[in-house]
DNA sequence: TATTCCACTTTCCTTTTGGAAAGCACTTTA
DNA sequence: TAAAGTGCTTTCCAAAAGGAAAGTGGAATA
């Protein structure tokens, strides 16, 4: 017997955007991109620029970004050794999707209080 | 004692970023709205249009997205009741951020097939 | 000498997310 | 009459995400 097949397919959208979703995932991503490509280059900086992120989160969120060639690893064989992390020029494809979110974000909170 | 504030401020990107995040989070929320917006209606055509999705997940994403007011639930009375899922003019001011994420998405998968 | 800075790691714990499978009340179809 | 479809809910469970707090080892600073 055939497929039902009743439902309109999306999946040339859904799938692409499945694919970006997985690499910008969770809370931390993006803020994290967002202060390192501002000009935030050391742990601590980055850490102070995100309110609320715990180094935890921060250590492991750094390693997927590397991971994704987003940013970079940086150390400098200095006394004391120094650690910086850079954004990658592929970052710089993520500044569409960044703005959109930026875009949104501030009219939705104008939405939201409009109506409060 | 004056704070360090060594680092840059990037908070005026990073929060409404954040607030976008925040409704749209997961992996299914945006998905849903794209078949939505295709033109899925029913609940078991929606979950057919996104592979890997289970009841359970699509029944609790739908009600967090009648909460936003991106979609709406309409309930049908007839024999036998019919529901629909119909995507609120709110849901428009999304597709900026989907079509970025598309369009990130399928350059991704470009790139990593290039280098395999 | 004591404190602070730096870049984390470790431990412990809670919450969220997600998935598999079954079930349910009803209706339509074969 | 039996099977299949519809729109879910329920149960059980595993994995991932996230948070609080403390610690660590070296080096610089007061």
């Amino acid at each position: 017997m055939a497929n039902r097949m009743g439902y309109l397919s999306c999946l040339d959208t859904v799938k692409p955007v499945r694919d970006a979703i997985e690499v910008i995932n969770g809370k931390w991503k993006l803020p994290i991109i967002i202060s390192v490509m501002t000009g935030n280059e050391r742990f601590t900086d980055i850490q102070e620029s995100i309110p609320g992120i715990t180094p935890k989160v921060l250590a492991k969120e750094l390693k997927d970004l590397e991971q994704h060639q987003l940013i970079k690893r940086v150390v400098i064989e200095d006394y004391p050794v120094r650690i910086l992390y850079k954004p990658e020029p592929y970052a710089d494809t993520l500044t569409p999707i960044i703005e959109a979110l930026k875009g949104w974000g501030l009219n939705h909170r104008r939405r939201i209080f409009s109506k409060a």
